[in-house]
DNA sequence: GTCGGTGCAAAACGTTTGCACCTCG
DNA sequence: CGAGGTGCAAACGTTTTGCACCGAC
């Protein structure tokens, strides 16, 4: 088992990309929705990223690809996406969404460094726990769930200065 | 348009809007930034209130109470508010963002009835141990931090029929 | 008196929608 | 062939901004 709450700038796409196209396929034929060219070429953007992507940087992708999408059928087949369990949607107080892979069920959570904008994803079982027990103590069903860590990271050298910076100084932003 | 009929806080109703004030007063003297009638009812409705407002709650309640104020004023102020650490704004996923009175440097979070719209606080004291020990060993340096729970309550009856129908079914919607 | 705040309207922003046309199945 | 998807532009709602005027200190 791997520590899974390092920084990992990102989920390793690896071979997901191609079984996740086969699941859309298999929901979209579930659902007698047809499987256009855009929302193929959309779904294959996200799922090859290691980033979160905002919906202009799917447009910006797919422009890289020679292909083309209006952004209505951006924000509407990732809004599908989301309905259909494979994709994310976050807000990382930018002004605007991001959407991720969902791959499978499981959350991970994510620190957001104010000064770079480096986001990083984390996993820690206790937090699961911990929530839980809350939601059962306040007779709440969970469904999902939003956790963001806003700070510095120590990605960068500008970063790190700033880090002893705060410290020092003991203020913060 | 915000539609702020549902959204509800537990948060219980303090007597400290006065004490809030005197903060107010003295940061913005500490500043030399001056202590307009606008600034002073803005934050007055936000302090007394025990719900989370949204820009368009604060106009809406400053015109109950006679007095008026600019939308670009309650923007400016509420952001004004939040630099100076009297407020903290809240995106619970409805469009627009909302904001509530920050008391010292506790932080609370949220549980989120995507049915009814209530939203309820929780504190729990090993949240913060968890997370303070998932940013130390990614060599993060928290300042502060959102948790979401989004879910069904049981506050309503139509809520516990919901969440009896979720449980039956094993969906979730 | 001076610097900043305020009000209004207009702009900006991400996102959604209406509608004619096109495409998958 | 028909249901649904797509593209474009226009609409949307929230938030920000430009600028002339006003008010706190």
């Amino acid at each position: 088992m791997s520590d899974s709450s390092t920084i990992v700038s990102t989920r390793p796409p690896l071979g997901c990309a191609a079984v996740m196209m086969q699941v859309l396929r298999g929901e979209l034929r579930e659902r007698e929705l047809p499987f256009t060219h855009q929302r193929e070429a959309i779904a294959q953007v996200l799922f090859e990223s290691t980033r979160h992507l905002s919906a202009d940087d799917v447009a910006a992708a797919l422009r890289q690809r020679g292909e083309h999408a209006g952004k209505a059928t951006v924000y509407r087949t990732l809004a599908l996406l989301v309905e259909l369990g494979l994709a994310t949607e976050h807000d990382f107080d930018e002004g605007f969404k991001r959407y991720e892979t969902q791959i499978g069920a499981a959350q991970h959570d994510h620190l957001i460094c104010t000064e770079c904008g480096r986001v990083s994803t984390f996993d820690h079982p206790e937090l699961d726990r911990v929530l839980a027990e809350v939601a059962a103590r306040n007779g709440f069903d969970a469904i999902t769930r939003q956790v963001k860590v806003f700070g510095t990271c120590s990605e960068s050298a500008a970063c790190r200065e700033l880090q002893r910076t705060y410290r020092s100084t003991g203020s913060t932003p």
